[in-house]
Order: C-alpha cells, then structure tokens, then sequence
DNA sequence: TATTGTTATACTCTATAACTATA
DNA sequence: TATAGTTATAGAGTATAACAATA
C-alpha cells in the first residue's frame, strides 16, 4: 500500500485521537494550577521571550480576542508581566514573570501526572515514537 | 539517557502538542457537518454497533449529560437512531443512522483536508512514525 | 486609512448537582 | 435503594463583529 493511499486514514485516525487525548488531557490534569492553554502561551513567552499579544496569538494560533482573555487571566495571576511598546503605544509587550516561570518549573517536575503515568507504562521504542511524532506534529503546527 | 529521565520531557510536549493540534483541528476542518466530538461519537456506534449512552458516555470518556447533548444533536441531524432497551425500559440503545454510514463515508472521502494536505507533505518514514503513534495513543486513550 | 487591542456577544464542549422513571 | 437518563446550571475556550486609540 502506498503512502498517498494510506494518508486519508491516518489523516482520520490522527485526527480522532487528538481530540479525544486532548479531552482527556483537560480533564485528568493534577490539581491544575493553570489550563493547558494558559500552559501553552505561558510556555511560548517562556520560550521566545517578551511579544506583542498580536504576536503571540499568531504563535498560538487563535484569534486575537481569545488571546485578550487569555493574556488577561495569566496577567491576574501574576504570571506574566506586560509593559508598553517603547515606540508604538498602540503595541503592548507581554512576557513571563518570575512567578510565571517559576510555575513553569514546577510543572515541568510534577507535570502531567496523568500522562507521565501511561508513558511509563510505555516501552523504550514507543518512547521513542512518540517524541518523534511530536517533533512530526510541531512541525505541522508551525504552519 | 533513560526512558524515565526522557518521560517528563515528553510529556509535557506531548500535552501542549495536543491541545495546539486539537485547536487548529476544529478551526481548520473545511465545511464541517458535524463536530469533531459527534464525529468521534458517530464512529465509535459505526466501529461497535448499537450500545446504551452510559455506555457511550464510559467509551468517549465523557460524563452522562455531556453524552445526553451530543446524542441529541447527533438525533436531530438524522444521523443516530434510538430504540428502546428489549428489556429494561430504563434504557434505550442508539446506534449509526444510515444517513449517519453515509456521512460517514463522505467523510473518510474529503475528510479532514487541512490535516490530509499537511500529511501529504511527509515523508513514508514520517507517516510510518504517525501511523504507529496514533496506534499507541488509541491503546493510552482506551486506559 | 490601516493597525493594535479591547469589548460585546454567542457558540461548543464539558462538568456537577438535582431530578424522574424504572429496576 | 440503585441505576439510566435528562434537565438545570455553570465555566472554559474559542469565534466574529464592532469599537477606540494610535500610527
């Protein structure tokens, strides 16, 4: 069987096994601090540094009055921290605090219970799988 | 380096990877009919025939009342039937539609072109690698 | 005029709690 | 009493449209 014959199932089967992990990932989250989605912003300003929202909500690929809320509850929570545009005051830049990252590194020990717990149920080639199917998946998402 | 020093790692990429897919997956699905949730109920009745929704509802992973409202919106498109249990009427059985198979079919035909373009662009080595990712994540899901 | 960001509003998906009907 | 399913209600996350401030 071909890839191009194959790619339609896949493309299906990808595409039910995300939401559905997804799904699960939202609700199965030890003691959340934060939502997977003030997770993944918090992670990209941690990443690449201090961004104007317009910015950061094309990195995350969502609307710019999603990223509006979003920005907002993070900036509640002191977890990021937002000054104005040196030149352009239309403009303002948000980027991670110290809490902020601080809350980063506590995930990043005790993170994910859930998942951390079915992947160690995993075998060293299935480990290996999945870290390059997201390296597969990120490349996809960048687009 | 150890699977189990790797495992943290992954997860937390694997999440965000996840959720950012599952994002782009429901803004980006071209003139969808029906939700990627009534997609993923709709298959499972197509895969495994006609069952209860508390059956359902444990299957999907989803509380009672959330599969109350999908099956309401998947019998008012005409794509479910619904019949009452043989013998206990407490119960009742829903199952695939043949409007439903047939959705179905158009879907596995055009489905998910997003997706479907973008995976058109991988290597058989990169699709071989998403192949048995999906195959791991069904057996982690299935948990 | 064009761009940045916000506000107003609405929709989908999911949950918990309380209820009805049946076993 | 216990179970299957529904209704009531609420919250998160996202979107589009309309707006204000600034370039």
């Amino acid at each position: 069987m071909s890839t191009l014959s194959k790619t339609p199932a896949l493309s299906s089967a990808l595409s039910l096994a995300t939401v559905r992990l997804a799904r699960q990932l939202r609700g199965r989250r030890a003691a959340p601090q934060i939502s997977l989605s003030q997770l993944s912003v918090l992670t990209t300003l941690a990443n690449e540094g201090s961004m104007a929202p317009s910015t950061l909500a094309a990195r995350e690929h969502v609307q710019a009055p999603s990223m509006t809320r979003t920005i907002a509850s993070l900036t509640e929570l002191n977890l990021i921290d937002r000054k104005p545009h040196p030149t352009d005051r239309r403009q303002t830049l948000v980027s991670a605090s110290s809490a902020g990252l601080a809350l980063l590194a506590d995930e990043s020990r005790a993170q994910e219970s859930w998942m951390t717990e079915q992947l160690s149920r995993r075998s060293d080639d299935e480990i290996a799988v999945l870290t390059q199917a997201v390296e597969i998946i990120n490349r996809i998402i960048a687009h």
